[in-house]
DNA sequence: CGCTCAATTGACAACGCTGTCACAGATTGG
DNA sequence: CCAATCTGTGACAGCGTTGTCAATTGAGCG
C-alpha cells in the first residue's frame, strides 16, 4: 500500500487561517508539531534553516495559533485586563489607544473590564474575571486605582499588574504617573509672573487623589512668592462642569474679584468660562482661566484653555510595556517582581485664555 | 497502602478562585464532571435536586469555569469582539459601555481591536484576530462599518456579526441605526418655525455615510418650505473645530449674513460659535447655532448647544443583543443568520445657542 | 575510527472542559 | 408483567497547544 503523499501546501488556500492546527504547519515544513511551537514560542534550539522553512509554511499557509489551545496547554493566556472606572471618556480612549498599541505589537489582546460604582463587589468582579479569563496581567486606571482592597487581592493571587496614576507610590505594584503637585504649581507660578496677585482656585473632587496635589501645588506656588491663601478665593468643586460653574459664580460675586481662577481640571474651567461671560466679563482681559488635563474640550472653548497637559496615551504605553516586561520576566524567574515607578513630564499649554491683568 | 481521603471542600478556603477546576466541584458533589459540566450550561437533562446540590458547591468554592478549555472543547469562547476606529472617544465610550454591559450580563467578554486608519490591511487584522481568538461575535463600529471589505470577510468566514450605522441596509448582516436624515429634517424645521430664513449648513466629512445624509436632511426641510438651497450658504467641513471655524467665518463674511447655522457635528457647531464671537455677535441674538451628536461638548460651550442627540450607549446595548441572540441562533440551528436592524430615535435637544431671529 | 557531549528533534501526556454515546433506573402501554 | 421508551447520569475521547523527556543527529576529539 503506498503511503498516501503529504499534501502540497496550495491544497489550503492561503485565506482566513480559519480551521488551520499546527499539525498543517507540520506536516507541510515536515517537521513535528513540537518543532513548529518551538518556532512560534522563538524557542532557542532550532536549527535556522528549520525555523526558516517553517516560518515560510507558516507565511504561505496564514496561519495563527488558537490562544484558547495555548492558554490551555501553557501558562500565558496572551491576554491583558484592562480595569476601567472612569468617567472621562477622553482619558480612557487615550489609556485604551496607549496600551492597545503595546500590547498588540508583543502578541496580547485587550481584554475591557468596567466596574461602575455601583458595581457592589469589584474585587469579587475580578477575581473572577481573572479565574475565567486566566490573564496574565492587569492595567488599573484611576479611580480604580485608589482602592487598596483592590490592589491587596492582585498582590495575593500573583497576578502582575500595573497602576496608572496610583494615589501613593506602593512598594509591591507597578506604576507610572504624573507630578501633578509640581504641574500645579507651575501653572500657579506661570500665572504670578503673568502679574495675578489675587487668583481664584477651584478645587477637584475631594476624594480624588490628585485633585488635593494640585491644590497642593497651588497653595506652594503662592507661598513660595510670599502671598498669603486667601479662603474666600478657594472653592471646593466636584469635577463637573456645573460645580464650576457654581464655583466662579461664587468667586465672582465676592468683595474683591480674583483677576484669574485656575480650576483643578478642564470641564470646571469650562464652566468658569461660561460663568464669566454671564457675568459680562471678557477673557482673558477681564480674567485669566486656567484648567488642567488638557482635554478636547480645552480647545474648543472660547477662548481656548491654557491648561496643564498629561501625556496620557504614553503614560498607558509605559504601563503597558512595563507590564509585558514583568510577565515575561516572571516566566523566566517566578520570583515576584521588583516595584518599580516611571514618571512622565507634563507641559503647561498656553493658549488664549490667560494673560496680564489689566491695569 | 491507604487509599488518600477525598479531601473535604473546606480544605481549599472560597478565595479567588484561582486553580479550582471542574472536577473539584463534582467530587465535592458527588456527581461526574459531565454533570458539573450540564448545571453550568444550563443543558436539560439534570434532576433539580441535582442542580441545586451542584450549584450549592459552585457558589461554596467559589468556583468559575476556564474560558480557554471551554473555548477548547466546545465551540464557544464567550469572546466577542469590538472593532474601533472612531476619532470621537465619548463616541467609542458610550458604545463600549453600553454594549460592555450587555456582554457582561450574558457571560461574554469584550476584546477590543482598533484599526488605525494607517493600518494597511484591516481585512487581514481582522483574519487574525479571528483566527487567534475564535471571537463569537464582532461588532463593528463606524467608520469601520463602512468598510465593505471587511464585511465581505466575516460573511465568508461565516463570523456573527452587527453593524453599528451602516452606510446603507444590508441584507446579510445585522446592523442597528439611526435616522440621520430625518434627525437632520427636523433641527432644520426647528429652526425655520423660529423665524429663521437664511441658515447656513457646515457639512460633515465627505466620506462620512452619515455626514451626507444629514445634509441631505437640511435640503429636504428647506423644499419642503419651498425655501431655495443658497449655495454660498453651504460650506463643507471635516467634522473637525477648526474645520468649523474656517466655514463659520466664510458664512459671516458673505454679503447677506445667515441668521443661523447648522453644523453636522457638535465641534464644528463648537467652532461656529468660536468664529462668531471673534466677529462679535452674540448668540443666539445675533445668530443661531445648532450641532448633531450631542457630545459632551455641547454642554460646554458658552452660551450650551441646541442639538441633536443620539441614543448611542442604547444603540450599541441593542447590538450586543442582537448579536448574542443570533449566537445563540445559530448554536441550534447552524443555518446562516437573517439579518435585522434596529432603528433608533433620535431627540432635538433645545438649549440656548438657539433663538428667534432679532427683527 | 569510535566515542562523548551538546544541539536538535520528536513522541506522548497533559491542560480543563464539552460532545458522544452507553447505561441504569423510571415510566408507559399492551 | 414485560417490552418499549424516556430521563438522568457517567465514562471516555478529543479540542489545539505546550511541557517533559527520550531519541537522534552531528561535531569535536583522542
Amino acid at each position: 500500500m503506498a503511503k498516501p503523499p503529504s499534501k502540497p501546501s496550495t491544497e489550503k488556500s492561503p485565506r482566513g487561517g480559519g480551521r488551520l492546527t499546527i499539525s498543517d504547519v507540520a506536516r507541510d515544513a515536515n517537521v513535528a508539531i513540537k518543532t513548529v511551537s518551538r518556532v512560534l514560542n522563538n524557542e532557542a534550539n532550532v536549527r535556522p534553516a528549520t525555523r526558516e522553512r517553517v516560518l515560510k509554511v507558516i507565511k504561505a499557509l496564514n496561519y495563527s495559533p488558537n490562544l484558547a489551545a495555548r492558554g490551555l496547554a501553557g501558562s500565558k493566556s496572551f491576554l491583558i485586563g484592562l480595569l476601567y472606572d472612569n468617567p472621562s471618556p477622553h482619558y480612557m480612549n487615550s489609556v485604551q489607544m496607549g496600551a492597545l498599541a503595546r500590547c498588540r505589537a508583543q502578541g496580547f489582546h485587550l481584554l475591557v473590564e468596567v466596574c461602575t460604582p455601583e458595581t457592589k463587589n469589584v474585587t469579587q468582579q475580578i477575581l473572577t474575571m481573572i479565574a475565567q479569563t486566566r490573564v496574565d496581567g492587569v492595567i488599573l486606571t484611576p479611580p480604580v486605582s485608589d482602592n487598596e482592597a483592590v490592589l491587596e487581592v492582585l498582590r495575593r493571587d500573583r497576578v502582575p499588574h500595573v497602576v496608572i496614576a496610583p494615589p501613593k507610590l506602593s512598594d509591591v505594584s507597578l506604576s507610572v504617573h504624573m507630578d501633578d503637585l509640581r504641574a500645579a504649581y507651575e501653572m500657579t507660578t506661570y500665572l504670578l509672573k503673568l502679574g495675578h496677585t489675587r487668583i481664584g482656585f477651584i478645587k477637584g473632587h475631594p476624594t480624588h487623589g490628585a485633585a488635593s496635589l494640585r491644590y497642593d501645588g497651588f497653595r506652594k506656588a503662592l507661598a513660595d512668592k510670599g502671598l498669603k491663601l486667601e479662603a474666600a478665593l478657594v472653592k471646593q468643586g466636584y469635577f463637573s462642569f456645573e460645580s464650576g460653574v457654581d464655583c466662579a459664580k461664587a468667586l465672582l460675586q465676592g468683595r474683591k474679584l480674583p483677576t484669574a481662577i485656575f480650576a483643578a481640571n478642564d470641564d470646571m474651567a469650562a464652566g468658569a468660562i461660561a460663568a464669566a461671560h454671564q457675568h459680562g466679563l471678557s477673557i482673558p482681559d477681564d480674567l485669566s482661566i486656567a484648567g488642567f488635563d488638557d482635554t478636547p474640550v480645552a480647545s474648543l472653548t472660547w477662548p481656548a484653555l491654557t491648561t496643564v497637559h498629561q501625556p496620557i496615551a504614553q503614560m498607558a504605553a509605559a504601563a503597558a510595556d512595563l507590564l509585558l516586561a514583568a510577565i515575561k520576566e516572571r516566566a523566566r524567574a517566578p520570583s515576584s517582581g521588583v516595584a518599580s515607578s516611571k514618571r512622565f513630564q507634563h507641559e503647561i499649554i498656553v493658549r488664549a485664555s490667560t494673560a496680564a491683568p489689566r491695569r
